[in-house]
DNA sequence: GCAAATTAATGATTTATTCAAG
DNA sequence: CTTGAATAAATCATTAATTTGC
């Protein structure tokens, strides 16, 4: 018995399919493309929408602190300009550069690049444009993996039921007190006094 | 018209209670815990899970960061110890704790805190404990929100279609290439070269 | 050859930092 | 200025490589 792996680890085909995503410029895929890749990939295997999300969050940042290295140790020992590495053209002298939101943007900008890839094929759905819909249960954040996953697992997860503020001023309706299931161990638990309504 | 807001901003009611949850000392919500909290928050107005996520984030951290500040603040001025701040007991000196990873503890553990709240109401459900079922589609990482809020609604979030690596030596089966969107325009796109098959 | 021991890679989480809306 | 949202960096923990002694 090999007793299910604890975490995942990608098969060849995967790992060459990622890879090969990642050369070609792919960094931080949205939803949609976490999904489809994730669909695709799981016909070489088991996986799941944040061991693709983790791998190009993991292989970005260690690609680029591998960089920083190689920068600063080529630094320290000659003046040699650049590596080779042109395989996902790195916005140039953006190798260093720490952060760079360009959230936001206004509409229509950057229509250049777009006529590069016409390729209008609405693969993913495009549902409608207004709020609502599928926007409910959309996020399960990364880190709940695990707790989810000794939750569903029978490996005693104990309970920390947390009680509920119930001094809310507004009519209470159906909501009182509710215990809320914890298992991070870390400072999650309510602090034991200072807990009756 | 007031123009909906983009982001959300908690009311009143809401803002109490997580304030309340977090006095009590939560500050790693766990799924289900978010799910409760937002279903039931969102009797008060409009909220969503990632809302609940970000607000613990950020809360913790700020109030932390509040505290160092204060600190270093007051360890320049004079000597004085701690200043007050015994609502969430703070692991003893972990005011400035960096990481604190209690994974995957040995089963039975700490049995002591959790005679503390000997409520075992299982409010939320306790599925099966094997793989699978719901394990599938639990997670939508949180950056996704907006780049899904920038799909759905018509920003006209330009298509920059990714083709698949196609040379997996695996039989292909249904998988030759297909294309991804994609909205964030920082180091997502594809290299223009290189994407012939 | 082969496991146990050690080290290197890397998947998974948490924290720090930054951007930008209000 | 406050704070929701997002990303990057640091860290932890587990798995795979590899070394080592037999």
């Amino acid at each position: 018995m090999i007793s299910r792996p604890r975490r995942w680890s990608p098969t060849p085909e995967q790992l060459m399919v990622l890879q090969e995503l990642y050369r070609k410029g792919l960094r931080n895929p949205n939803s949609a493309q976490v999904r489809t890749i994730t669909a695709h990939l799981s016909l070489y295997g088991k996986i799941e929408g944040k061991n693709v999300f983790y791998w190009f969050q993991n292989h970005k940042a260690r690609d680029r602190q591998k960089l920083r290295k190689a920068l600063l140790k080529q630094m320290h020992h000659r003046h040699l300009p650049f590596p080779g590495r042109q395989d996902p053209p790195p916005p140039p002298s953006a190798a260093v550069t720490p952060n760079y939101h360009p959230q936001s943007l206004p509409d229509s900008a950057s229509s250049q690049r777009h006529s590069l890839f016409s390729n209008p094929n609405t693969f993913l759905h495009q549902g409608g444009d207004e709020e609502g819909s599928d926007m409910e249960n959309w996020m399960m954040m990364r880190m709940y993996g695990r707790d989810w996953m000794l939750m569903t697992t029978a490996t005693g997860g104990m309970q920390l039921p947390t009680t509920f503020p119930c001094y809310v001023d507004t009519t209470p309706k159906t909501l009182e007190l509710f215990p809320l299931k914890s298992t991070n161990m870390k400072d999650d638990q309510s602090s034991s006094n200072d807990d009756s309504c």
